[in-house]
DNA sequence: CTACGACCTCGAGTCGACTCGAAGTCAAGC
DNA sequence: GCTTGACTTCGAGTCGACTCGAGGTCGTAG
């Protein structure tokens, strides 16, 4: 009753095009064990690849730009594939994770008022036309 | 009257603790002409860093925290070394860096949601007692 | 029946920014 | 005068996450 007709199946070159990613990387990361459990294959052995796997290749994807390693998406997939019962610990990996982008987030903002600073003091004294004191002024260059 | 005795020299293991660097990083960071001039050196041959130096070393870290490649900074840095005439330059390679920022902030963001998401979807199942229906409810895990 | 394109595996190469270590020089303290 | 420790240069190694390419297999279209 689960397992019926109405499951499509996506071949490496679909994933592809539905996610941006390449070929390579699907392939890459089940032999890096990010996915819940081996990817299905037909008879010809090429991969089949179900909805879940692809929204959770964009999953993926969000958590590898915001900077999680993949030992802790293999950690997260593995507690996934154990079964119920670890939702707590499922949890954890993701709020860790959640909170290191929170820090990310607050870096790159505190590094964007030093450099919105300095193009400040650029157009300040382009504005005014004294760019040229910008040398001996000090350290504002 | 510039030059004078006021002018505080660092030497490279003072700058390591004042940045928080390694030694190795502000070595590195010369031979990639990152600095506005050749350090200078005393008798001996040892780089002898400046008050501003310091500072900039702090911008730098900033920059590169933020992801500014190497090859940027050089090029601002050059800039600055070809003395004055080129600030409109130097803005903009601050201002597309500072924008690059701002995109990489929003980028973060879009990542945060779709991790919060999650954790808001376990957080909901394990307040309700249904963890276990995570399995079957679909693409939840 | 053959050509084609999409897929397969495996291993090696790439990238940027450090990071480390070896081997040597130098100055100050004892 | 010798040790100690901070410095010097140089070249090689590291890291993670791809990325690429060679060489091979398959199934479908013509």
């Amino acid at each position: 009753m689960t397992a019926g007709a109405g499951a499509r199946a996506f071949t490496i070159g679909e994933v592809s095009a539905l996610t941006g990613l390449t070929t390579h990387t699907p392939r890459f990361y089940e032999q890096e064990g990010l996915f819940f459990a081996p990817v299905r294959r037909d008879a010809a052995g090429r991969r089949l690849f179900t909805d879940e796997e692809v929204e959770w290749l964009r999953v993926c994807t969000k958590l590898r730009s915001s900077g999680m390693p993949l030992p802790d998406i293999r950690r997260y997939a593995q507690l996934v594939l154990a079964g119920p019962g670890n939702e707590e610990e499922r949890l954890a990996v993701l709020r860790e994770h959640e909170e290191r982008v929170r820090q990310q987030v607050a870096d790159l903002q505190d590094a964007l008022a030093v450099i919105h600073d300095k193009v400040e003091v650029y157009l300040g004294h382009l504005a005014a036309g004294t760019a040229d004191r910008l040398w001996t002024d000090g350290p504002e260059c």
